[in-house]
DNA sequence: CTATTGCTTAATCAGTTTTACTATTCTAGG
DNA sequence: CCTAGAATAGTAAAACTGATTAAGCAATAG
């Protein structure tokens, strides 16, 4: 429970800090909307838009009109107070896509500048990308130097984040002990590093199918692995060491000895698959090739998809009766591609092995949901630190 | 992030309700420590206990020395201000151990009623049973009628607050829509209602070995089911319907069509585990005799723990993979029994079966776990209470 | 022109802190 | 053993900070 206690300085600091964090929420605020939301008086709402508008981080944006009296005064955050930049680093693999992908948006969350690199990390330090990438990203987007308060980078691996260590990377130099420490002191910014597939829950949780519920699980199906998000009422389990969700490595009961010890991995790993596909005589040489071509003939393909669907639900089962989401999201790549026939599949298929109450849903997010993800995440640590600044300035 | 705005009203309740939660720590302390931990100033903190101990909430419990200067007065909850009962009802089944077990502790803690019921619900109705309990224990404890502020009931089966509904019960009566409020009626008091393990998490947390966890998952190997409890930082994870941790229900797979499904239940539930021995030729005819007599002789019942322990790891690799857990514990009567024999052997297995990063340990709670962490909860509730009605009155 | 609304100014109020002071107790020195 | 001095506990008064209430002025729709 609430431990604070102070003099009238924190109460100011606190109505300060609640005032830009209903600033902070897109679409601009009058005195009165503020004076309801915050329950002060006006002549204090006064008094704190004026600290904070010499703060520089609210402004003016408009007048209303259209009511008797004068047109009051629409008040939001200034965008420009601050930048957050996004920064995807994946293992290229059987993809071609490019292993770097990057964004910068503002204090509003507008994108302002977006690139991607193919860095090959084999023989470039991840330090060295990262703060080419960075300032290639301000140069698009005429920033000056010292705009960018906040840069988020997401990672196929599991982030350790009292170690500030990066764990189970496949993306080469990664998971140096120090890294991060490195990468932030030669950005001059704060950094945050997560998981792909966490990311991917936030932009889910913000703009997809996770947008009203109270708490999720995000089944991530790559072209490479697989991964899972448990996200609580908008915060993500991260476990001891930021391991939560690595099912990949989950393995599996077997009855007796005669059946080798296989794991999650192998069932429904990118490379089981494409080889279900093959046995199902699906073309592809991809997993998401294989999934595509299948979902464009779903009469043909109703064995493999059931088949797939199957084997997904040997892990959903699991993270059901541990977790007991109120939704399960399918996400990545292949889940993607297999869109609604492969959720009218799975659907079944955790239904028949479990008595399920979890809803089931695929993504809404056509975009790069990681990156997309990785600003939201970017974009809400530029927040915080804001209103943490302002309330203990 | 903190969105609390307000005027100085909002300030002197901050402050009180910081004190008091400083003051409810077991522990006296003087104004000078609670200037220390609230950083307020000597004539605020005077005002302060000055109004607490008006409304009853504080005493004065001794006086320093030993110092120069005048003795100073050490402060701490009044015990009397509030009181908290637990009762704990449980399926009778194979073990002949009472169907209701109950205690009342004042507001520090201290246990001022226990006491034993055998009532039969089938022909008694729940809420009649609850109010005749909590009357008993004021009766044994010397409390006024309006003493208890919040009974805590706990029950195996999942709670989902949402619906206030139990689900998931075998006791008679206790699924039945509408109880609980009713109840609430009844006995005229708040109350709060749990899932037993989720209970005996909260023991462990608070005694046992999950003290100084950052995080735990209490897999509970009970004479009938089992059970997990998530741990957080301190809270529990309860899952959209209260349903988290049900993995009896957890379904295993069958890499062919000639297994029958099973669960999990099937593997390490009360009936499997006699199973198991029988076939090993241990004496007893419930599970927990059965254990309490393997572990009385591991040499000759190493068999039989390995095997136990192979079957406790299908589960607990799901856990870690989904969780990552910095620390398991093992718990209920079953693993209580099977002591540091079962710990050594569930370690070895699971670390067969996964890289494991977790640390595995066997309760250290020796009474009724279930009980205990009740009380904790009902008294966690209690306090609760009191600050928050400081906090907003 | 009037009613209504936006916003500011002045006066008041509540709560905390600073400063000053008194009272109490231990320690040290005669 | 007694007493002076130092350190500490707690209170009282005054000053300070920030919020609210009340009053008033300006702007705008109808």
């Amino acid at each position: 429970m609430t431990r604070l206690a102070g003099s009238s300085k924190l109460l100011r600091a606190m109505n300060a800090s609640a005032a830009l964090a209903h600033l902070l929420e897109p679409g601009g605020l009058t005195r009165a909307d503020l004076r309801k939301l915050t329950e002060l008086s006006t002549p204090t709402i006064s008094e704190v838009l004026r600290r904070l508008t010499e703060a520089g981080l609210v402004t003016v944006v408009g007048h209303n009109s259209g009511r008797p009296g004068p047109n009051a005064e629409i008040y939001a955050a200034n965008p420009d107070a601050a930048y957050a930049a996004a920064v995807s680093v994946r293992d290229i693999g059987a993809s071609r896509a490019p292993s770097v992908v990057a964004a910068l948006c503002d204090l509003t969350g507008t994108v302002r500048a977006r690139i991607e690199r193919n860095v090959d990390f084999l023989h470039t330090d991840p330090k060295d990308a990262l703060v080419e990438v960075v300032a290639a990203l301000r140069d698009e987007a005429g920033i000056p130097e010292d705009g960018i308060h906040h840069v988020q980078l997401g990672v196929a691996g599991s982030y350790d984040s009292r170690a500030e260590t990066i764990r189970h990377v496949d993306v080469h130099g990664f998971a140096r002990p120090g890294l991060v420490p490195e990468i932030a002191a030669a950005l001059g910014t704060r950094i945050g590093v997560d998981n792909d597939v966490n990311l991917a829950a936030i932009a889910e949780r913000r703009r997809g199918v996770g947008r009203d519920a109270d708490g999720f699980a995000l089944l991530w199906l790559g072209q490479e692995g697989l991964g899972l998000a448990i996200d609580i009422g908008g915060t993500l389990m991260r476990g001891a060491r930021g391991g939560a969700g690595e099912i990949g490595y989950m393995p599996l009961y077997a009855p007796d000895s005669t059946h080798r010890k296989i794991d999650l991995q192998d069932l429904v790993g990118g490379a089981a698959v494409l080889a279900l596909g093959q046995d199902h005589g699906i073309t592809g040489t991809t997993p998401l090739e294989v999934v595509t071509s299948a979902a464009a003939d779903p009469g043909a393909a109703g064995e493999f998809f059931g088949q797939l669907a199957d084997r997904i639900s040997v892990g959903l089962a699991a993270v059901i009766a541990v977790l007991d989401p109120s939704l399960v999201v399918l996400a990545g790549p292949v889940a993607h591609a297999g869109g609604e026939t492969l959720l009218a599949a799975v659907t079944a298929a955790v239904r028949r092995a479990a008595p399920l109450e979890s809803t089931i849903a695929v993504t809404s997010i056509d975009d790069d949901a990681v990156l997309l993800g990785t600003l939201d995440a970017g974009l809400s640590a530029v927040r915080e630190a804001l209103i943490a600044e302002i309330r203990d300035n």
